[in-house]
DNA sequence: GGAATAGTGTCTGTAAGACACTATATG
DNA sequence: CATATAGTGTCTTACAGACACTATTCC
């Protein structure tokens, strides 16, 4: 019978200073021990309700990391991306706030390295063709879908909103439209009375995702 | 070690009489065998080049029909989805047009079973499932993309794609953003001369896809 | 009141849809 | 020339972006 290695593998994204960033560890075996990838790991057919049970089992595990946002990317599959045989890996795509990443960054034993979606080095395997796909995913999704929430954390700034889909998409958007589509959606509400920033100017409304939109995307008909 | 069961399942879609209808045929094999099913089959790591070279390769051996459009839609898991045991599929979805299904139709030892996507009975496995994911997919890109001229065999006319488009998203289009959005992705190249369509009436000048765009597909900017 | 950013009202330009007209085939 | 469908010109409507104005905070 045919041995297939069947894993996962998960590019966990954040937004960085303005730029996307791609969660890599040291892997902790063979192959490419030491050397920085994705995290991932075999299925567990005994412990694992499907694909995603392993996903979010492996971020848990490998970067602390429980409940962000997680979507199948795709599965890649042949003889030659893993020098151990023919192998297949479900990928699967997170988007946490930097907040998140950055609380667990230091307690975990596996240190989290956190590197420019832009400036990738060599990876193993073909992890960089996966964290490409991704990141188109992750761009294309954000010009028609409330996604880039997820970067945001859990409270934020309309301001400070439409600037993560700026860094994304890469340019600068209308303020007015922007705001119009937001409401459109229709997936943010005001967190009351709390406001956000300081310094010498009026500070900003905060909001945050409605409950019920915290699971499910919000679609734009047109795009921003 | 675990064993798991790695497989790959076909969503063979195709247009008929304007009702989106998918491919069943007769399973061969226990479990459920003689029950109508997705065409599918096992990876064999020895001879198939990665999941999409085994997709191809089910498509030919049990549905006779080679390069259509075929595309991952996403990889379902699970104890319990298979009676076998722990289980993953790795489903693509291709797009024929109805001539290319009823020439192999009636050649094949297997006989191909069409049935209306909206009125699909109970099916083994979770392919009802699939088959719904599928629809959505092609129903959402059809919105934006040139996804359903794959639908339409090789030559066609505008009026008749217009049809296809409308069959799919369900309602009806307007003639002249209809043309413009067609001409924006600009996948369509005039068939020299050749008209379509007989009758007391004007004809129908008579397009294809462009040999550059065969394999990818066009996007719009705003959709139709 | 000045400075700085948040938030909104309104005008303008562009793109989509409605409609009507012309074009070209058959009988 | 009547009829039926293909294909286009143009007007109207709706929406996205530009711009300017008001609002609210700290100093």
């Amino acid at each position: 019978m045919n041995q297939i290695i069947c894993t996962v593998d998960l590019v966990l994204l954040t937004l960085k200073e303005g730029a996307l960033q791609v969660a890599l560890l040291k892997r902790d075996k063979e192959p490419f021990k030491d050397v920085l990838a994705l995290p991932g790991g075999f299925i567990h057919a005994e412990e694992d309700a499907d694909a995603r049970g392993a996903a979010l089992r492996v971020l848990k595990e490998k970067a602390h990391i429980t409940a962000p946002y997680l979507e199948q990317l795709a599965t890649f599959s042949g003889p030659a991306r893993d020098p151990r045989g023919w192998s297949l890996s479900i990928v699967y795509y997170a988007l946490v706030s930097i907040d998140i990443v950055e609380q667990v960054g230091h307690s975990g034993r596996d240190q989290i390295r956190l590197v420019d979606v832009d400036k990738l080095m060599q990876l193993p395997f073909d992890h960089q063709a996966i964290i490409g796909m991704a990141v188109d995913r992750l761009r294309n999704k954000s010009q028609y879908s409330s996604l880039p929430c997820y970067l945001a954390g859990e409270n934020f700034t309309l301001p400070q909103l439409q600037r993560v889909y700026e860094a994304l998409m890469g340019g600068e958007l209308n303020k007015v439209s922007f705001r119009r589509k937001m409401s459109e959606m229709g997936m943010l509400e005001e967190v009351d009375g709390r406001f956000g920033l300081a310094g010498a100017h009026r500070p900003a409304q905060l909001y945050r995702l409605r409950p019920e939109h915290r699971e499910h995307l919000s679609l734009l008909e047109r795009g921003l």
